[in-house]
DNA sequence: TTGAGACCATACGCTAACGTATGGGTGGCG
DNA sequence: CGCCACCCATACGTTAGCGTATGGTCTCAA
């Protein structure tokens, strides 16, 4: 059968949660695949229209930041959590570790990621206010809340998500409360 | 002049905070240094010893860890806020960021950093019982704290150094409260 | 059947790195 | 003076990548 484009996408997806963008080779890719860069430079124009693929992978994964994810009937500070939840079981933190770091050094995927990242802050900013929290104590939260949300990545990897869970909602109801 | 072994780990620690630990390249630091790679392998096994020396510098640097820094006489949120202000303004800002972002993939790294930070942790955690919380509410809030002080590598670099100290002020006021 | 487009293999050129081998210069010391 | 140790330059071998050029095969439709 032939390889589709979606395949390399695939492939490169698990590679980039485990080595990084760096790690994205494609003549590599290629072995894994059981097929020669020729197919490669068929399907993208070069390697950098692979690495943008995981950027737009992991933006449009993201539906817990879209408006409507949340059900208004919940409380405030439920919402939150469902938004933390949802980032820690859909089971990405590999690949949002890499592109996180790789935005450091780029600046339009920095550009892209704080897009994304602010529409989240202010959301959170906003729970907060309905939580009672006058302007300046809801944004500092909001911030700190997203603090815990961006280490999460870094503290190395050795446990396992239903610890992840049950620590962050501990924080989560330190920050709440 | 004769270029000693210092030299060639002070222009690596430049490129480190700008360009990464993949950054530091050999024959780029010879032509930085105006000499060739004749002379850094003089003074260094292989690379990897001039990365292993940015490590120890790092951790040598971190004096706020070490005990006494923070004299006993002080209130505890406010040797909190030493360490974290001390950090702050040392500036080693992308250093520290890209040595963290490397442990991600280097476990020997990663645990010699773990170990510098667990230092640091349980030193809050001790501060936020003297201040009166119960072993718990303690250690979770110097987990959220180290969270903070973590993320603070990550978000893109554009603030300046007494930005980022107030607002690093007003998260500190908001945790210790 | 034949032509076109989709998909891939092969082969090539090129660059940036790492590390090694080897010899040259230079200063101090016996 | 001569020698050794320090410090570096030069040249070489090697590897991993990227990207391109070119041609081959397979399928499907006219």
């Amino acid at each position: 059968m032939s390889i589709s484009r979606d395949d390399w996408i695939d492939a490169a997806w698990n590679v980039l949660g485990e080595a990084g963008v760096e790690g994205i080779r494609v003549e590599q890719l290629a072995r894994k695949l059981s097929v020669t860069k020729g197919s490669f430079y068929w399907h993208f124009k070069n390697r950098q229209g692979l690495v943008d693929a995981m950027i737009e992978r992991w933006l449009g994964m993201r539906e817990e930041d879209r408006p409507g994810f949340v059900s208004a009937a919940e409380e405030p500070g439920e919402r939150i959590w469902k938004v933390i939840e949802r980032g820690i079981t859909r089971g990405t933190r590999g690949q949002a570790a890499a592109l996180r770091l790789w935005a450091q050094r780029n600046p339009e995927v920095a550009e892209k990621i704080d897009a994304a990242d602010s529409i989240r802050r202010q959301f959170f900013v906003d729970q907060f206010k309905e939580l009672g929290h006058d302007d300046d104590t809801a944004e500092i939260r909001a911030e700190v809340y997203m603090s815990v949300i961006s280490a999460e990545f870094l503290h190395s990897g050795s446990r396992d998500k239903a610890d992840r869970l049950s620590l962050a909602r501990r924080k989560h109801e330190m920050l709440i409360g």
